[in-house]
DNA sequence: TATTGTTATACTCTATAACTATA
DNA sequence: TATAGTTATAGAGTATAACAATA
């Protein structure tokens, strides 16, 4: 968004949060700025490769989700959880890649109540086509270290484990 | 959002990604997936905070940058560059704390195509009230260990320089 | 009675394009 | 000609509440 600030506006925060008696809670507010910017560097860059394909970050994970089924459906429930979103969300998301027919939704074998998400032909052709682009676009070229990766994954994992994503440890 | 897994979601996208042949990128992905989910989690505690404050988190970081200019006032393209949000997202936010009387537009004294917003005497308590309840509810028990704020600190911020965010090293 | 999913509605933020006014 | 800001418009995700159908 524009040209470079000539300095890092999230450490000129902390210092502002330390000059105003805010010392002991300068260094988080620090962190979790620099998480929400760095999230929003991140999506953009994903956004943009995915663009080409008619797809968001939303309706892609959905997309990838399903891709590893190994029946390549899987019931709206279900992937409400393991994508951590609101039921509507999935609703929302299907109904936009069953019009671009890349999913279809059929009804449970044995619960009525139940609608399953199944990918199609084409849907699972986008889906592989898409990772490739974002594997070779954003993955490989992350700009984190090989080390930091994996001080990443483990801080996050703690975090997201005390904040209630899952039980394993 | 619902029970807790099972199992890490993030591990277990690792695991299929290395499956399916891409273990190169496999680390990157998880600890992006991770970032991503983070911030999800972070920011519905920030807006869960900001809200008996009639504030979103987009205006709670405008009001802040206001309170935090030794006038109180800056030009709107100031704030745009500063926050990294596009000009029209500051419109948007500047209309609606303006009506909340949080914040007031006058015209820059010497340039007359630049806006100034300036806070109001009621933005300014408001702002020091949300900034006492995130510091206290978010960052204060944000979760990290003091070592990996500073790591996290650390990460973001050479990946923010590199992303050309700013300049300083 | 509880669960699944949809619909309607509403509210975010974000972005592009067109436009006005000023420098 | 370039910059600052607004407006209109559009699209995204998210959420709540009410509802239908099924278990």
């Amino acid at each position: 968004m524009g040209t470079p600030l000539p300095r890092d506006p999230i450490a000129e925060a902390r210092r502002n949060w330390e000059r105003h008696g805010w010392s002991d809670v300068a260094a988080p507010m620090a962190a979790i700025t620099a998480i929400m910017r760095t999230q929003q560097i991140l999506l953009a860059r994903i956004e943009n490769v995915l663009k080409p394909f008619g797809l968001t970050f939303a309706r892609y994970e959905l997309l990838a989700l399903l891709s590893f089924a190994r029946s390549g459906a899987l019931p709206m429930n279900k992937a409400s959880a393991l994508l951590q979103v609101h039921p509507t969300s999935v609703t929302n998301a299907v109904d936009r890649l069953e019009k671009a027919a890349l999913v279809t939704r059929s009804p449970h074998p044995t619960d009525g109540r139940t609608t399953l998400i199944e990918l199609t032909a084409e849907g699972r052709t986008v889906s592989k086509r898409a990772t490739a682009a974002l594997n070779s676009e954003v993955f490989g070229q992350s700009g984190f270290s090989e080390d930091d990766v994996e001080e990443l994954i483990r801080i996050f994992g703690i975090f997201r484990r005390n904040a209630g994503d899952f039980d394993d440890g």
